[in-house]
DNA sequence: GCATTATTCATGAACTTTCATGTAAATTAC
DNA sequence: GTAATTTACATGAAAGTTCATGAATAATGC
């Protein structure tokens, strides 16, 4: 006698939640070590291969609100990992880029978390996993025809 | 002649996240007109299914920290949405119960829920929901034979 | 049983995030 | 070109989260 599964086990949100955290758990020894909180290391991430971005763009690829980033990457520029400048084709913007230093930080976790993401899904096959980035994408971009 | 693509376009992390933050979006507006936060409603529905829980267990489904979720069960306690009474059979657990208010507070977001959901996985067929779901539970749990 | 270790939660201090709002720059409508 | 509107960021106050730690209970090893 089957009972009815709770809603937690059956709802997406649960489930991307917890496959995220369960994701993330595995890198963040490494993300720690490097003297780095999630968010920090999501913003450095964000920032490796874009020249720049402003400021409420990098709120957006972080899930954060702008005064959180605001006050994010003016902590992260003092200590060197970002810099921070004015855009000058349009002076509200603040263009944020990571520095060399930023960049060298990040660039061991980057291959890290590679390798960690291949651990993870080393239970699925390489088809299934192009199948769960091609309905995770599908998801988010509805309109791809 | 196609460039490398960005480390978060193609990391598993950046898309539950974004997928998550994506599904939430839409029932957002919802939660916070039942006066509610994002992790109250989360600890609301995960309360909303089982008779108690210890503050542990709870953080670890909310996927917050102890110290958070024990002062944020409080502040919900003192709201009436939540009873805190302690386990009498190892008295150093805190067991945390949603009130009927709470139930009752709660009760309608969990529809909605459903509703947005289904309603963000209408780019998929049932078959590819179906075969989502898989793919997440499956991650969560390795050793699934 | 007693000592040791582990578990569970609560709490204060430090830090971070958020909300509400302000300021400046760009855009739109006239 | 000016006024009204919109967009983008910064900021102070309030609220929330986290870390480090403490206190109490339970489990383990002898």
């Amino acid at each position: 006698m089957a009972s009815t599964p709770r809603f937690v086990e059956t709802y997406l949100g649960y489930l991307l939640g917890q496959a995220n955290h369960a994701l993330f758990k595995d890198l963040e020894p490494d993300v720690r070590a490097a003297g780095l909180s999630s968010i920090e290391w999501r913003v450095l991430a964000t920032l490796s291969d874009v020249p720049s971005m402003t400021v409420s763009a990098l709120a957006r690829e972080v899930l954060s609100k702008q005064p959180t980033v605001t006050k994010l990457v003016q902590r992260m520029s003092e200590q060197g990992w970002l810099a921070l400048r004015a855009d000058e084709a349009d002076h509200r913007c603040t263009l944020v880029s990571a520095t060399p230093a930023g960049k060298r930080k990040v660039r061991t976790l980057l291959s890290r978390a590679r390798e960690r993401e291949a651990l993870a899904l080393s239970t699925l096959s390489p088809q299934e996993i192009e199948r769960l980035r091609d309905l995770l994408t599908r998801l988010l971009r509805p309109t791809s025809t």
